[in-house]
DNA sequence: GTTATTAATGCAAACGTTTGTGCAATTTTA
DNA sequence: TAAAATTGCACAAACGTTTGCATTAATAAC
């Protein structure tokens, strides 16, 4: 291995001090007087010789790493990998790498992976959390790095968040398939007691009630998985009162939801109209291409990252609760009755 | 901010010097005969405290930070998401952090993130490279991080690789379709100097030229994106000479490619047969499910990760050119003639 | 009752930076 | 021409660890 070159390496071979290289190759010549010869030499040399600072000297002494932590649930997930896209460019665009780590949506790993990221001295954390208390995350917001929230957040908490404003979501959808002469309409959950399912059951509730449905006919499940999209519309495709209409609360959930309705022989849109959250490449191909809430994950992303950087600068000036609109994107999946 | 707590902290309430508290904390108690007591004391406070150490400091001393960087070309792109999903957790379960870059298949962008990755002190880098110039990532893996590649990989070059055979996959495919009585057969192909593109189209044409086939059709073009796979599809599709089947050379061709067969109101299977490379969940629920060959990502992964820990333990015993078999799996976008 | 061993711990340097302060040399002011 | 101001840079401490070596006290050997 190459000896690293360092500010002492530099100092050695051009015979200048430490200190005085290292205001020069921080740009801060002229505010401590540097020459112009001594700026030339130095970074000439630099330059030459590939020098590249230590970020852990660096870090250690400063107390910043231009670090960010990305905490999400699962990055098979495209939802959240292309969240972790954006987050990821957009750190970079303002000079900040991130470390990006699942939490594989279990609170103890969550803990575990706050530690590794704090040990690492990031500077502050994004996170999709996954517990339903937001204690442990405002004590970290609070005593050790500024933490932003995204996708899932937390009703009574300090803590800033932008995610999608599903409770508009679920009514979109409710509200199109109502437009579409539907009435028994079916919603299949994901985790429960995350935000993010919450409101989007609470629009298509209040959307069917208003309309004067009887029942509101939905499972609740475990969490956002296929196979849980699965198993709860073999259930609910057994069940008596079959709905004409399933609105699946996540783009996993949709999967496991076409399993089972291709296994009943029954076909998407003819026999059962469908309408899916989030928004995918891949949902243009399927068959038919789904309609779907699409949420905003650039935006997101972006503003995330806008808040932390706000946050790591001190200015409060901005808004750090938001939730942001949905588009209803219609392809055919759903059907006129 | 609360004030961190570190060595010094631990040493002020328990007494014990900071080296004694080190070496507590490293297990390294009975190496230095540390008593009991003394041990039985620090580390309760340690806990209770709940310290952890700075990996800053930590990376500065021992010249280890425990941090594998990982450069990928596209996040998006689910098959490196998949790769990704798999080395970090490898990682992690050997005690390693990673960070996740990706080149956007860009030499300048592969090289800065290379940078910024070395001045974070990461003890090693796995990649998937993006030039046709092996020099520079050579250059990093004598002098700087040991340096493992997946997927792409160099003919002569002493970097270690691991990737699938892809000659062997290209075999397969072809194979597949001659079986099933196609002549002619279009291969439409991504980046073309990259490895896994030239093997495939290699074993491609080798299965043709040996069948008797005397023209092999295929395209060549400029990456694999989705919007390549849909232009040389339409171009494809709008000669004279038009193909009975096409294997796409990757998932996002795959997705072109569909789409230029769509709009030209062609069917997957009845007018035209298709085989894509990659493996995805999506592909089982498309129209119709596509038959195609799975790399083992999990594998490549996994085999990534044990080299590059190989070689940061200074072993040498393992291969460390492995080219995975692919998997063939079969659904119904192939039709018989 | 010396001397050699062993047990238990502390000292201090080093990793590569940043930054407040100090100081000599030069230039300006009066 | 002496005092004051400015220019241009270096010193050294600090960030939180690890680790070779030193030190002290207690025990064992003779």
């Amino acid at each position: 291995m190459m000896k690293k070159e360092s500010l002492v390496s530099i100092s050695k071979r051009t015979g200048y001090s430490i200190s005085t290289i290292s205001r020069v190759l921080n740009g801060q010549a002229e505010k401590y007087r540097i020459s112009k010869k001594a700026v030339e030499v130095i970074s000439s040399e630099a330059k030459r010789c590939n020098y590249t600072p230590s970020l852990l000297a660096k870090g250690l002494r400063t107390r910043k790493t231009k670090t960010l932590g990305l905490i999400i649930l699962n990055i098979d997930n495209p939802y959240f990998s292309n969240i972790s896209n954006i987050v990821i460019h957009q750190a970079k665009e303002h000079g900040y790498t991130v470390i990006l780590a699942d939490s594989l949506e279990n609170e103890h790993d969550e803990r575990e992976v706050v530690r590794s990221l704090l040990s690492r001295q990031v500077d502050g954390i994004i996170a999709v959390p996954c517990g339903q208390d937001p204690y442990f995350l405002e004590d970290i917001n609070k005593n050790s790095a500024p933490v932003v929230l995204i996708d899932r957040y937390y009703q009574n908490s300090g803590l800033p968040y932008v995610s999608t404003n599903n409770y508009q979501g679920g009514r979109m959808a409710t509200e199109y398939f109502l437009a579409r002469g539907h009435k028994k309409i079916a919603c299949i959950c994901g985790t429960p007691y995350s935000m993010p399912s919450i409101e989007r059951v609470r629009g298509y509730s209040d959307v069917m009630k208003n309309a004067g449905l009887e029942s509101e006919i939905f499972v609740s499940g475990e969490d956002f998985s296929i196979m849980n999209g699965y198993l709860e519309t073999k259930l609910l495709l057994n069940s008596k009162n079959k709905p004409t209409a399933i609105f699946t609360l996540s783009n996993t959930i949709l999967l496991g939801a076409m399993k089972a309705i291709n296994e009943s022989g029954l076909k998407i849109s003819e026999d059962i109209s469908v309408i899916s959250f989030d928004n995918n490449t891949y949902l243009d191909y399927l068959n038919p291409p789904i309609t779907r809430i699409s949420q905003p994950t650039d935006e997101i992303g972006t503003l995330a990252v806008k808040i932390m950087l706000q946050s790591l600068e001190g200015k409060r000036d901005m808004e750090t609760k938001i939730l942001l609109p949905p588009e209803l994107i219609e392809r055919d999946s759903v059907a006129k009755r």
